[in-house]
DNA sequence: AATAGTTTTGCAAACGTTTTCATTTAAACC
DNA sequence: GGTTTAAATGAAAACGTTTGCAAAACTATT
């Protein structure tokens, strides 16, 4: 080993190996254009030979970027954020970036300290979802000066960039389709609400649509379920096994929907002719399921997409001060819904 | 502002704030209980003041563990691969640890620069999915000497520590389930086998297990589709819209099985009285279906969640040396398989 | 053959920590 | 109160890069 007895080469092992010194190897890498070619080849035949890898670390201490966008989820393991999380990442890559991911299942005490976390490794920018954040998340991020994105929510007076849909409006539009279809009788299935800004603003959106039109719903026709099909399947199995249920339902998500179709499913009513469901997100299947699920279209790939690209762009300065970026929305009508057939 | 016009305070800011030397501060983060309780106190409120984030490259350079693991899959938006990020990433939070994500869109060229792109993060250890590597890949982890699992793939033989299953087996199992039914024609839809030695490793069992009890399956009879409900609908539509077809159909994994029983039921055939449908993986879901989907269940969470544990052992030294670690696979019977009723 | 210009290279400081070793301060003992 | 021992602190080197500046090595021009 011509390594002094460490494990990995460094750059002073390729200088010495290709007889140039630090600084030449340095620039062959940073500044290729500066070095004599053949000097470079020798270099890079050393770096070959000793499989040289440049020390990132090392570059972020001398006030380089790190290369790296921390992202932090409430959770990787959910249709709709696995599809985002995929675009965001695949945007950055092709970028020259590398994501740092975190998640902390809907908790917001522990979103602070992943975005700590983050910070530690000296990530160059940093995203999270949702707009509604703990005061310290929010100033921890002021005070750093951390070029950050809020992804899936808009908000026009958002206290930090966004990139994302407004979910009151998703509700809204959800709640009008079913109105337009003539439904007066609506089940509600939506998440818990809680540090979740997203169910939140979806909720309270439908619920306008409905109040402003002189619909109510009895508090027994409002469930709340976990994202999960299996939690969503079960939670509305009473609702719809009795002689007096709702003539459609209105989903927070459209793996909550998918539940609800697997119970009606299971309980041999007819979709949509017995039942409507309605969801929101258009998931991946959403559209391939019996029957195709009706829901509101989010378009989490271009959000990711978009959100990377400002993230990546505010990080190397090509842009900056804080923008909202307003994705549409919009209401895919398939299988699932139909006007109530049963008279009342 | 008392920082030296840089924007984010270092550890001399510290010092000097808390009228201390720079090493007592660093001291009282490493080691807590050498530095007197009262200096401690003075030093946390000097942090809180300053909103000192602790900078993880230069403890790197110093030698410290960057804390962090990279993982490189072909996917992340992929339902089960989801719930193994989930997993392992939790399990590594758990133990102090973050994730480095990278994905590769089952390109194995691609899978070795991302392996690269990692290393220069100095990634304390890397897991990557499945055994089947570019030589490139193996020989870059071998010379850097960074710990590595592999995921999802069991070997006893395999050339890096691997947490997973045997994946012939699951193939077999499937059609062994098929096969006691009493099924003679049977169908099979597969992902693309290239660089992806879990689809490779399931049809090869199956088409094992299947030809040693006589069973043969015609060409036309064996169908190709990516991973997607979508394309995995449209490719068996044909097959299944014909007089002459199969009792049951194999599918290479859970979301295949999904896309062809929306498929038989969009055509208004009986599961699994016209057809049986099996699938691998056990994904979220699977058991809601209706009719809920038999299959093999390969138990991600546990496999991310010892994968973790595994390489963040690796990396502090508390197990070293190649290890195999085979998780049992379970036959799921569900409704979605029966015998076969049609008298041929 | 000498000069001016250009290209290529090297030296050394700087980045923000940790840690070894030495020193100071405090506590404990007789 | 002086000595010994233990606890707390500080000074400085080291980690692997990048880069401004200066020197060296070429090229081109006369």
């Amino acid at each position: 080993m011509s390594l002094n007895h460490k494990d990995k080469p460094d750059i002073i092992d390729v200088a010495k190996a290709a007889r140039v010194s630090i600084s030449t190897v340095s620039r062959s890498f940073n500044h290729p254009d500066l070095v004599k070619p053949a000097t470079r080849k020798r270099i890079d035949r050393a770096v070959q030979k000793l499989g040289y890898i440049r020390n990132r670390a090392a570059q972020v201490m001398h006030g380089k970027r790190s290369g790296t966008i921390g992202l932090v989820v409430p959770t990787i393991d959910n249709a709709i954020f696995a599809e985002l999380i995929q675009s965001f990442s695949d945007e950055l890559d092709r970028r020259g970036f590398t994501m740092l991911i975190a998640s902390h299942g809907f908790d917001l005490e522990r979103e602070y300290l992943m975005l700590r976390k983050l910070m530690e490794h000296r990530v160059d920018g940093l995203a999270f979802i949702g707009l509604e954040h703990s005061d310290a998340a929010y100033a921890l991020i002021e005070q750093q000066g951390v070029p950050t994105v809020a992804i899936w929510n808009y908000a026009a007076d958002a206290r930090v960039s966004c990139v994302g849909v407004e979910n009151a409006e998703a509700g809204r539009l959800a709640a009008r389709h079913l109105l337009d279809l003539g439904h007066k009788d609506v089940g509600l299935i939506f998440p818990n609400p809680t540090g979740n800004d997203r169910a939140h603003d979806r909720l309270q959106g439908t619920l306008e649509e409905l109040d402003s039109n002189g619909i109510e719903i009895p508090q027994n026709w409002r469930l709340e379920a976990p994202y999960s099909i299996a939690d969503a399947k079960r939670a509305c199995m009473s609702l719809l096994d009795q002689p007096r249920r709702p003539t459609a339902i209105l989903c927070g998500n459209d793996i909550i929907a998918q539940g609800v179709i697997y119970a009606a499913k299971h309980l041999g009513l007819k979709i949509p002719q017995d039942l409507s469901i309605m969801g929101i997100g258009d998931f991946k299947g959403s559209g391939e399921i019996e029957p195709s699920l009706s829901t509101i279209r989010i378009p989490a790939k271009s959000i990711g997409l978009q959100a990377a690209a400002h993230i990546v762009d505010s990080v190397t300065g090509q842009s900056n001060g804080v923008s909202a970026t307003k994705c549409a929305l919009s209401l895919l009508e398939r299988d699932s819904t139909a006007a109530p057939s049963r008279l009342e």
